[in-house]
Formats: C-alpha cells, sequence, structure tokens
DNA sequence: TATGAATGAGCGTTCATTCAT
DNA sequence: CATGAATGAACGCTCATTCAT
C-alpha cells in the first residue's frame, strides 16, 4: 500500500508546510517536491495528481480528528462531556501543529470547486459522528427534543469553525484551548433541553 | 467619483453575474468586460487591477447588509428581536440574489490570502455592529453577563454562515428563509441570560 | 478574416523555417513566435494551438499547387501534357522553397495520427484534382481503359513523392526540375492506351 | 551475441505490438517491457536506447524483405517475374503480419530525422537488390534501356510503398493480395523497353 | 543477469495588464 | 474616455534512462 511508504508520509507532510508558508496558489509542485527531498516525478509515483496530493493532506490528517472522536465516543460519557471532548481534541490537534491549522482553515479554502467536493466527503465522516452525538443527546433527553439535527450541526460546527479560522487569523496569538470551555458553554446552551 | 459611474456599476455587477456562473478561477477579466459591455482595457479605468475588482463586489454588497442593519439598530427593539431580524435580513438578501449568495458563500472564498485580508476588513464593519448589539444585550441583562463578546460573535457569525454556505452546496433547494426562527432559537438559547 | 491578417502569413511562413531548420520535433511555438517577430502569446491570438499551426502550414502551401493545377486544367491540353504540367509543377513549388520541401517531405510526416488525418483532408482536394485529369485521360483513349483509377493514382502520386523524397534526403543535391520528363515518361508509360 | 538470444526477440516483438496498438508517440518504453514481460532495466541490458529498439525492429522484420527478395534472385525468373514474386511477397507479408504493417507504413514515420535515416540505411539493402534486377532488365533488353535507374526504382518503390499505405490507411479492408498483379502491370508498362 | 524506484529536463498554453490609436 | 491587439511570465506533468540491490 503506497500509503504505508515513508516517501508518501514525507510528501504530504512537505505539502502542509510548503502551502502553510507559501498560501495554496504558491505551492508549487516542485516546491513541495524539494521541502520533501524527491525529485518532482517521484511525487507522481505516489500520487496522480496534483489535486491528489491536496485531497490525501486533507484526508491524512482528517483521519487524526475522525479517530480521536471515535475514540471519545466509545467512552461512557454524557453528550455534554462528549461535545466538549469533541471540541477539545478539535482545538488541540489544530494548536499543536500549526501549519495544518493555516492548511485546513485558509488555505484549502481556496482550492476550486471539485476539490472542495472532494474535501467535503471526507469532512463528512467527522460531520457524521457529530450527529450520532447529537442524536444520542436527543434521546437521552440532555438535549432539546425539538431542534432540527442538521441545524444544530451547523451551529456547533460552525462556531468551533469560526472559532479556530479567527485564532488563525489573528496569528495564532491567543491561547486556543483556553477558549474550549466558554465555546462549550455557548454550543450547550444553545442545544440544552429546557 | 468614479464609484457613481454607471461604468462602475455596470462593472461590478457583471463581476458577480460572470463569477456565480464561471466560478472564481474562471472568472477572467475579458469575460467580466463582455459581460459589461465594455473593453478589456476600460475596465483599467475604473479599477486598478483585478483585486480592486473583486473587493469591490464585495464592499459594494456587503454595505447593502450594513446599511439594513443600522436600519435595525436605529429601531426600538429589544436584542433577541434585533438578532432576528439581523438573521433575517441576512437570509433575505441572499435569498432574493442567488448569484451574490453563490459568490460570497464559496467562491470569493477561494480568493487568495491578500484578498482575503481585504474582505475581512470590508466584514470588519458589519462584525462591529453585530458587536453593538450583543455589548447592548449584555448590558440590558438581556444576555449572559458572563460570556466573552467576541466568542459570541463568532458564534453567532459562524452558525449564519456555516447555515448559508449549506444552503448554497445544496443548490438551494430548501426554503432559507423558513431556517430564520429555528437559527434565532439556537442562537437565543447560547447566548441568553440563565 | 484572420487568415489575409500580415501576422498570420508571418507565423506561417516562420513555421515553416523553424520546422525545417530545427525538425519537426524541435518546433517550439516559442521558436517559432520569435522567428515571426511575435510574442508567444500572440500566436494563440490567430491559432487554436499547435497542431492548429501545422495544419494552417500545410493547407496554406497546398493551396498553392492546388490553384496551379487548377489552372493547368483549364488550359486546352492533352492527358500526357497536362500530367507533365501538373508533375512540373509539382517539381518547381518545392524546387523554388527549399524549406518548405524539407517540411512537406519529412518533417510534417512525423506528426501523430490526429494531425496527419488532417492533413490527408487537405491533401485530398489535390489528388480528386488528379483523378479528374486521369478519368478524362480514360474517357478519350489516351489512356488504358481498364486499368484501376485509384491504384494509377497512387502510382503517379507515389512516384512523384518518392522521387522529392529522395531528392531531399539527398540534400537536394541534384537539379529536380531536370528530372521532370524521365518522370513524367515512365508514368506516361505506365498510364497510356496500349 | 545479443540478437539471439530469446529475450532480444521478445522485446523487438513487443515493441511491434506496442507500436501497432498505441502508436509511435504512446509507445513508452515501460509498455514495451511490460508486454515483454520484462523489467524496464532489462531493455537496456539488450538495447542501448529506445531508438536502438526501434531501429532494431525495422532491421529485424526487414531482415525478412530481403532474405525472401535473395531467394528470388536466385531463382532462374525473368525481369517481370521477378517484379511479380517482388510485389507480390511485399505485400504478403504485410498482409499476413497486420501488425508489423501499421508500424511500417504508419507509426515509424513519424520518427525524427535521426532514426529516419538509420532506417534508410536498412532499407537501402533491400532497394539495392532492386537495383539489380532493374540493371539486369535493362542488360537482357527487357526494360527500356534508356531510362534512369534510380528513377526506375523511385516509381517502383514509390507504388508499391503508396499501394500499401493507401491500404492500411483504410483499415485494411480490401485484399492487398489481389491488387499485386494489377500493380506490377502499372509498373511493368511504365519499365518496359518498347 | 535482472529489477524497478527514482530522477529531472523540457514545453504548450493562459490571462492580467499595457499602450498606441 | 474608450478600445482591443499584443505581451510574456509561469507551471503541472511525462518518460527515457540510471543504478543500488
Amino acid at each position: 500500500m503506497k500509503r504505508d511508504k515513508p516517501k508518501y508520509k514525507k510528501i504530504v507532510d512537505a505539502a502542509v508546510v510548503v502551502i502553510a508558508e507559501n498560501g495554496y496558489h504558491q505551492a508549487q509542485v516542485s516546491k513541495i517536491a524539494k521541502e520533501a527531498g524527491v525529485a518532482d516525478g517521484t511525487i507522481y509515483l505516489y500520487f496522480k495528481n496534483k489535486e491528489d496530493i491536496l485531497v490525501s493532506v486533507f484526508r491524512e490528517k482528517m483521519a487524526i480528528f475522525v479517530s480521536n472522536l471515535q475514540t471519545i465516543l466509545e467512552k461512557d460519557l454524557n453528550t455534554s462531556e462528549m461535545l466538549f471532548k469533541m471540541i477539545d481534541n478539535h482545538f488541540f490537534v489544530l494548536h499543536e501543529d500549526r501549519h495544518l491549522a493555516i492548511v485546513t482553515q485558509l488555505e484549502l479554502r481556496q482550492s476550486g470547486k471539485k476539490l472542495r467536493l472532494r474535501i467535503n466527503e471526507v469532512l463528512k465522516e467527522y460531520l457524521d459522528l457529530l450527529d450520532v452525538i447529537l442524536k444520542e443527546g436527543i434521546d437521552t433527553g440532555e438535549l432539546d427534543q425539538t431542534m432540527d439535527v442538521r441545524l444544530a450541526r451547523q451551529m456547533v460546527f460552525g462556531t468551533i469553525d469560526e472559532t479556530i479560522t479567527s485564532w488563525v487569523m489573528n496569528d495564532q496569538k491567543y491561547d486556543l484551548l483556553k477558549l474550549a470551555p466558554e465555546v462549550h458553554r455557548l454550543i450547550m446552551n444553545g442545544l440544552r433541553a429546557r
């Protein structure tokens, strides 16, 4: 499997760095190859084309979020705790990899429609897990029984996303992790049964 | 003042149409010129460069949101009512101009970092007005006294934005306006004093 | 009409020179542009793509052969005389433009299948006129009544073509024009009624 | 001698198949290697470079024509009979190996000048034998004493070549072998003493 | 001998911007 | 003011060849 080979990972990581430091439109294949320490042509032994590199970046990195979230789901937590863990984890991963934060929040959004659709497919897996949490919360009576799950999901994700984007745009100069409890409170207030 | 001349407006409107119908990356200057019914070179009598056209698009159209929001602020409404009017107005404008919705929610986000920063400057005026509403709500005791205004603003805007983007991505096939009350309820639940 | 503009002709002529001097596979668009004294991009104001340049070269130059042959057909000549004029004209044109001779006999034949099909369409016009001459000769009894016109045409064109190609491959070091009577005699011997 | 090893022949045959089925410009070394069932690098143990493969294809296959023609020359035949056998043999070999016909008549002609010169060297052996037949015919008085041997050879080969190419281009959909007598008659009419 | 992963030079085409008319 | 022909820089991808194993 190509994805397990060391050069595959090296190229994906190089792409994150190059995109973060140069911007999406200045991330030429040759720059990524140089950063990865391979020849231009080597890229094409592991990726079909440039778009494939970018989708892979998103897929590989998003896998971390999804896998963490699955671990959270398996624990014996109530909905509020799960949502907190989710927010905290989301913030934590991007807080730890600042290059990745720039890429996911700013640069990858500049991609064309086609690429964005493929990115959304990957994102869907994550949002589906969020739906599971929300539905469970509604079932157990922790969350408002009358609300629309899709809208609730958009509110949760929209708030998280907007918070992180804002942090990235302010050059990550304050502590994102400290915002987790407050974001969690805002969200829970919005969703809680009453 | 150039901005008042008829060709200026014609070019801005042409840009919205061309971007919506062709996508950001297929919106060449020559296409915009053709749609506006002027020669390529004429564009440069009214705009410094291509980026200037796009910023102008955003500035001219955002002015509608800002001006509407100012009118709302001047009315004698409580915070919850104001937020509802704001959400409803935001939804209404984009509901009425589907080209514009595509441009603001999808296409313009594909622009480079530099352009995005300039767009954010324009957006700031709108967000500042939102801050005014929120602060007033906190002062009057309608909203939670302990919450961070910046986070609250991100939650409000993030939820609205995510809802609209989701609607656009689903080809605007359901009625966005009908979602306003539910979105308002979710947001108010999150912000309300308790 | 683009084909009448001076730059169109300049580019076509430049292409002939560049291909003749550098070979088909070394005739880059930028080289042709330089030879024509225009910018690379200018090429694309007059031609759809590189293939279009090459087809145009063939079409423009082949037009000379066709037009000359039409003039010959209009004269009051017998079949033998017409065939001689045709051979002589064919030799003469390529004798006068040695670059063109290299291009048509050697370089253009290296083009891919798609381009070759388009070239053959152009060539067809010329071969159709040859068919007219041959059919007329058969009707008037000058040529062998029993022979297959298609084969006869292939023999006439194959002989002419092979003779010129051989001359070009020998660096055009002998006088091609002097071969016309002998080639004519060979061909007429093959076709003549007996 | 490398040429006798089984892998050498396997690679040459693979090249014919790959070129015929994919076209000259799509006949990558790696494709030939795959078809031959060897690794890419193995090719370079038997051939200096890609051009060497292609020249070898032509040399190996042309050897069949030459050897057959030599057999014909050794028989006790008059010139007309020899020319018929030659035409018939030429048609027969390509009629039997349709891949080879495509390669020699269409694909290999797309090669660059350098390769074409080397191919012509190989072809020379065949044309020299044709010269022998023609000179003998002139000596014995069967053929026209006054004609130029080189031109005569070009007429014979040009006619044969043009006929086969035409047949290949028409997807080999009529019976090439049946054309031999008529082609022979046309040629003999051209060459015969009178 | 045989392998096949790695190399890296090379090129057609687009499009924002200019400027002579 | 308005035009639109001309400019030229910039880049993703292929594939013949090499060489460590």
